[in-house]
This record gives structure tokens, sequence and C-alpha cells, in this order.
DNA sequence: GACAAAAGTTGACGGCGCGTCATAATTCAA
DNA sequence: TTGAATTATGACGCGCCGTCAACTTTTGTC
């Protein structure tokens, strides 16, 4: 029946549109900016039919919060794929973060409501498996690539390192720089000109300090970076 | 008069309170359970006195976040005149800061306010002027020590990067991990077992990476770690 | 098509939050 | 002592979230 899929439809749909118009606010005005009242309106329903698909308002924002880490997770799968040599696949999960943080900026920012305990004590256990779901696989995106490497001889695990806590160092530089970047204003006027070169950089210098092979100078690694970067921006539909 | 000194002394005391109830509300339950009511009853005053000293909430948190923050900015400083070496005195801050974040975790919780641009976008430009001279001086701490490194010929500085932009790499692997450590839940069921331990050798290697001198192995970076670990401690008044 | 049960919708309401402001109390200065 | 200046008060306005009893629409059945 037509009638059936009609209304099935118009919730799903509205679902959708409750997500759009929640991350737009958001992203507008902060959290504060994103009221539940107003929401209602601008949907052009009555707050009590917000409160069937929601059941409150940390629920809508964490449920983009996954949005936003399903796509990082794309990101990075696609990153971890795109060169044979293990020590490019880990330079291009750098860069598959620097894009995401820089193309898909609507994304990061909400993804840092994660962090929030305020929000992620009031959401359901299901909403908080599905986040500890996205981030078990991009952590697992990387984690292949250091497996690999050590399977191949690129890279010698320092005694006392696991696999994970190798890839925690490359996450928090990566993570750690691009808050930074992001949430501080002028970084400029501390002297920081490139922060996104710069972090290229950083993340460089650990993987040299790690002996991961082929250890490769500045310059060098400024051609590698630009070669996968091509080949990404292809992956990610950029030009 | 001591009629003069008693109410000024008043009403100094009361700021000391007041930051001191607000410090226990954030920590005990977050920023929502600061609530400006409670805060007035607790403190016994009306709530109208509590407006006479911050003009918002955002304010008093703020002025814990100062206080944080002069904390790091004390420990960064002693931990940068540890040692005459010059790589010795690089690890040293990233022994503070993690000293700063396990010793006095209720600091550093609050400091993380600092990055809420709600927060920020409400309080008086006295108030981020504060907050940019702390930063500014951290940040001076550690850059003293890069430019000795460079002096000294224990460290070459890669072209196309400033002394700051080698420093933003530091401040991000610690800034990175320690907030990865503190607010996300369960990173031990990721594999990351020692997150400490990790966040050092990243440090480590990401010096190495960089040539300073001396390149030093994982077990030889303990042992300095094991030094200067004890020295800074009776800095800070450990033990 | 009729009709009852199920599903969905509504908006007024309770409770709580922040910040204000007229009024009152206290301190200060002469 | 006395009037001006400073400080303290708490009721108030407004906006927020989440609920719920009443109401409307959809669905399934005869």
């Amino acid at each position: 029946m037509t009638r059936i899929s009609r209304k099935q439809l118009e919730i799903q749909q509205r679902e959708t549109d409750i997500l759009q118009i929640a991350r737009r606010m958001l992203l507008s005005e902060g959290y504060d900016a994103l009221s539940m009242d107003k929401l209602a309106v601008e949907l052009g329903t009555a707050k009590g039919t917000l409160y069937n698909h929601f059941p409150n308002k940390e629920e809508i924002v964490l449920a983009l919060v996954c949005q936003a880490m399903q796509v990082r997770q794309q990101m990075f799968g696609i990153a971890s794929m795109v060169s044979k040599n293990t020590r490019e696949r880990m330079m291009a999960i750098g860069l598959a973060s620097e894009h995401y943080v820089r193309q898909h900026s609507e994304h990061f920012a909400i993804e840092q409501f994660v962090s929030n305990s305020t929000i992620r004590g009031k959401s359901k256990p299901k909403r908080q498996e599905l986040i500890r779901h996205f981030e078990t696989q991009c952590m697992g995106s990387v984690s292949t690539i250091v497996q690999d490497a050590i399977a191949v001889g690129d890279l010698q695990l320092p005694s006392m390192l696991t696999v994970q806590e190798l890839v925690f160092g490359f996450w928090s530089i990566t993570f750690g720089s691009h808050v930074l970047t992001f949430d501080r204003p002028g970084l400029n006027e501390l002297g920081i000109n490139d922060a996104w070169r710069a972090v290229r950089m950083h993340g460089c210098s650990m993987l040299n300090g790690f002996n991961w092979l082929p250890v490769m100078t500045f310059e060098g690694s400024e051609v590698v970076f630009a070669g996968l970067d091509a080949r990404l921006k292809v992956h990610f539909g950029l030009e």
C-alpha cells in the first residue's frame, strides 16, 4: 500500500530533517544554540513529536557524532589502502585526518562532543556501543598498517609497546594538533604559521623516530605527501 | 581603621570561597552541576552578591581555568630548568605535563573548558588576555629550550619549521594523549595498557626523529625519565 | 465501508536555570 | 550625626528541557 509507505517515509524523512536542522544549529552558535523548542518550530511539528524520535537532546547530538565518525572511518579505510608501502599508508592516514578536519569541518566540530561526559552520560547504551564501534574501526585501520609493517620488516616494535599503543601515539599527535588548530583562537600569533604542515612534519618525525622504513627527510616526505594527496583527493571525490 | 579592612577582607575572602565552591561543583558533576543558585546557597549569600564578583557564570569558570593554567605554567617553568642538557629539559617538560594531569587532575579537567568557544565568547577581554598570557608563558618555557638546543648544537631546526611550530608538535602530542587518556572512557579495552608510558615513548620518538641529541633508545630514555622524575618530585613537593 | 485498536501528534505545564533590578541594609566620610 | 556611596537581597522575567493527558490519524479486521 502506498498509504503504508507514505507515513513511514514521512517519519523516516523527518529523522533526517531533525539531524540536518540540529547540525546547522549546533554549528552556528554552539551547543546552547541547539534548542528543542526552536528545532520543533523549524521542523514544523510540535515538540512532543521530536521526542518520538530522540529521547533527549543529547541523543540528537550523539547521533550527529555518529554520522561524523562514520565519515572519518570511511576516509581512514580508504587511506589505509592507498599504497603498498606501509610507511606511506601510515602517512596517508595522517593526510586523511587532515582532509577530514579541513574538508568536513562541520563533522569534526561535532565529533568533539563525544568527549563531553555530561552528554555521553545521558545517552543510551546502544548509542555508546555504536560510537565504540566506529572508534574501534578507525583504530583497526591503523593497527592493520602497523601489523603489516612489522610483518614485512618495515618496523620493529619497541619492547614494552603494543601495536595499539603505537597507534595511540599517532592518534594523539593528529588528534591533539587538529583540536588545537581548530578550537584555539590565534595560534598564528603564537608563531605557528602553517599548523597543518607542522603536523605532517611531526607525524613524519615520530615515524622516523620509530625507524619505520623508509626513513625519510622532510623534503622527501613532502614529495610523498604530495603524491598521496593527489591519489586521496581522487578517492575522496575532490576535483 | 580595622573597619575598612574588615569589609575589604571579607569581600576578598568571598571571592576565594566562590571559586572553591564552584570548582567542587564543576568537578563533581560537570558544567551543568555548576548552578549559580546553588552556589549562592552554599556560599550563604544572595545570588545578586555573586554577580558583584563575577558578571556571569562563564567568568567563574574561566577564573578557575586561569588558576589551573598558572599551576601548569609554574610546573613548566621548574621543569625547563631541571637539567643542563637540552634534551633532558625537553623530556622534563613532558614529565611535568604528566605530573600536572595526574597529580592536579582537578586543574587539568577544568583547564579544558578554555576550548569551549561558548564559554570563551562570554568572557571579558581582560580574562582572555590573562589566558593568553599563561599560554604564552608555557610556550615560552619550551621555546627557550628549543632555542638553547639549537644554540648549543643539540638540534638542527628543519628547514621551513619555526621554533614555535616544533614546540607545537610537542604540545600536540602531550595535549592530545592526555586529553584522550583523561576524557575518553575505556582506552584499556582498546589495547592501550599504559597510556602514560606510551606518551613518554612517543615524545621521545619524536625528538629522536628530529635528531635531537643525544638520540636515545627507549631503555635509555626510561633511565633518563626516572632520574628526571625523582628530581621533579622534589621540586613539585611530592614525598 | 465501518469500527476499534494502535500509533502518532499536540501544546500546555512543571521545574529549573541565568541574569536583572528596585529596594533595603550597611559602610563611609564629613 | 547624617547624608552619600557602596553593598546585599530575592522576587522577577524569560528561556530552557522533558512530560503527559487529550486528541488525531493510521492500521487491521470484519
